[in-house]
RNA sequence: GCGGGCGUCGCCAAGUGGUUAAGGCAGCGGCUUGUGGCGCCGCUAUUCGGGGGUUCGAAUCCCCUCGCUCGCCCCA
């Protein structure tokens, strides 16, 4: 019979691995709660429609690389490719921004449709932060703080800010028009890809890694250079505040952002240990899509954290996080003993202890070995005789003492008495 | 979608044409019928990702295929 397998690009997490995740969720959950950002959980599957007119049909996430499919009722659902859209989605639906500006966050897997390589997974996870309905650029600057911020409570190094500006959507046309016309005068040096994007998303080709292209737009006219002066003062102020809080940063003109909402502030926070992939965090202001969405117009901006990155990284710290061990190891060998050490471990957990019971039937010295191999502390060692009296031998693992007569021995006697 | 590397037991791994596919870890059983850590003994791959082919003979050579992995594209 055929071995069944994960699907390609999707991975199982094993315990010893589950650790790092549970960090990281629990410093940001705690991190989140500090800055009062609330927690918002949306659907992993969406209608096509809302990726498609959120993210941008020219984009690769929605030309190529999304989850689509036909459910039973005829619709084209998709397997959400990133979580900005939905939250928008959710916020729009539930009248959330309609009383307010939101502050929330979210976490949980996406999906995207590309060929796995190091850092980056099929299926992958986010932790992400959106602001709704804050228009000023500090705005901007407190969501940068926020992700900068957490990364580094996680004790992340080799760490780096770039930002830049997209400028608002009269600068981007006019900037687009500029670039377009340049490069048409140059497209005999483009690259096959790049051409190619001069008709779909020609700002993309300012990214691109292709050495003559890149080579090429150092000649470019830049983004900064069609900003108008409000965008420009605007990028300014972000600059300005992120100095004040002594963030350090790059200006990179040529970051751009692969989808389409993008607008003013655009960040990236790169790390210097990775492959590839190493980009960590990602986001920008996108004060564009809750209108495009079907909301009232809404300042916007927002942020996603690649989790597999970041355990990437952790892991490879020193430090390693562990398994808790257990207090007791709960070692039983006959009918009434076996009966009886489901009771013994019961009682003891309720009382707030670490317990494991050996569920074998194996031989009393092989329980012990496991005992021992266990990490525990103490092993309990319940035969027919001592089940019948109710009682069991305490035996310290460290020591070789058989029984000990400190505080755990009579603990855990007044307890016996009590459930007896 | 396109390149490079790799695929031998649960894990790590030797073996690169010749009768039985090393070894280590883990696991199981025993020495020790109710007392661990050490030690010793034994057991655990009719089979080398899968399928074809070459050969008297293949894990070892060839072809195809699948998978993993790194990179390109793109992105978190």
């Amino acid at each position: 019979m055929e071995k069944l397998k994960v699907l390609r690009g999707m991975v199982d997490l094993m315990p010893e691995q589950t650790l790092v995740w549970q960090k990281i969720e629990s410093t940001a959950r705690k991190h989140f709660k500090r800055a009062v950002v609330n927690e918002i959980r949306t659907p992993l599957l969406e209608a096509t429609e809302l990726f498609a007119r959120g993210i941008g049909e020219a984009t690769d996430v929605v030309g190529k690389e999304m989850y689509t499919f036909m459910d039973k009722g005829n619709r084209s659902c998709t397997l959400r490719p990133e979580g900005t859209a939905s939250v928008v989605r959710a916020s729009i639906q539930n009248g959330l921004i309609a009383q307010r500006s939101q502050r929330l966050w979210y976490s949980g897997p996406m999906f995207r449709y590309e060929r796995p390589q190091a850092g980056r997974q099929r299926q992958f996870h986010q932790i992400g932060l959106e602001f709704l309905g804050f228009e000023h650029p500090r705005s901007d600057v407190e969501a940068i703080t926020l992700a900068w911020d957490l990364l580094n409570e996680l004790g992340l190094k080799g760490l780096s800010l770039e930002i830049n500006s997209l400028g608002d959507t009269t600068d981007r046309l006019c900037y687009r028009k500029i670039l377009v016309d340049w490069l048409r005068s140059h497209q005999e040096e483009l690259d096959t890809d790049s051409q190619n994007r001069l008709e779909t998303n020609p700002l993309r080709i300012l990214d691109s890694k292709n050495p003559t292209t890149s080579e090429l737009l150092k000649r470019a006219p830049t983004l900064n250079d069609a900003l108008s002066i409000e965008s420009l003062k605007r990028f300014r102020t972000v600059e300005n505040e992120l100095n004040n809080l002594g963030i350090p940063f790059e200006v990179n003109p040529l970051l751009v952002r692969g989808l389409d909402y993008y607008n003013h502030t655009a960040f990236e926070i790169k790390s210097d240990q990775l492959g590839a992939q190493s980009t960590i965090c990602g986001g920008g202001r996108y004060d564009g899509l809750v209108e495009q969405l079907g909301g009232s117009s809404t300042p916007a901006i927002g942020w996603a954290i690649g989790m597999e990155r970041l355990v990437m990284l952790l892991s490879t710290k020193q430090d390693p996080i562990t398994h808790s061990k257990p207090q007791f190891y709960v070692v039983n060998k006959g009918d009434k003993a076996e009966s009886f050490s489901l009771i013994v471990a019961r009682m003891l957990r309720l009382n707030k202890h670490i317990v494991e019971l050996d569920l074998t039937r194996a031989a009393f010295n092989k329980q012990l070995k496991r005992a021992d191999r266990s990490g525990a502390r103490w092993a309990i060692l319940i035969g027919d005789n001592e089940a019948i009296e109710g009682e069991v031998i305490l035996k310290d693992l460290r020591s070789s003492s058989k029984e000990s007569s400190n505080d755990e021995r009579t603990t855990l006697q007044i307890l016996l008495k009590r459930f007896h």
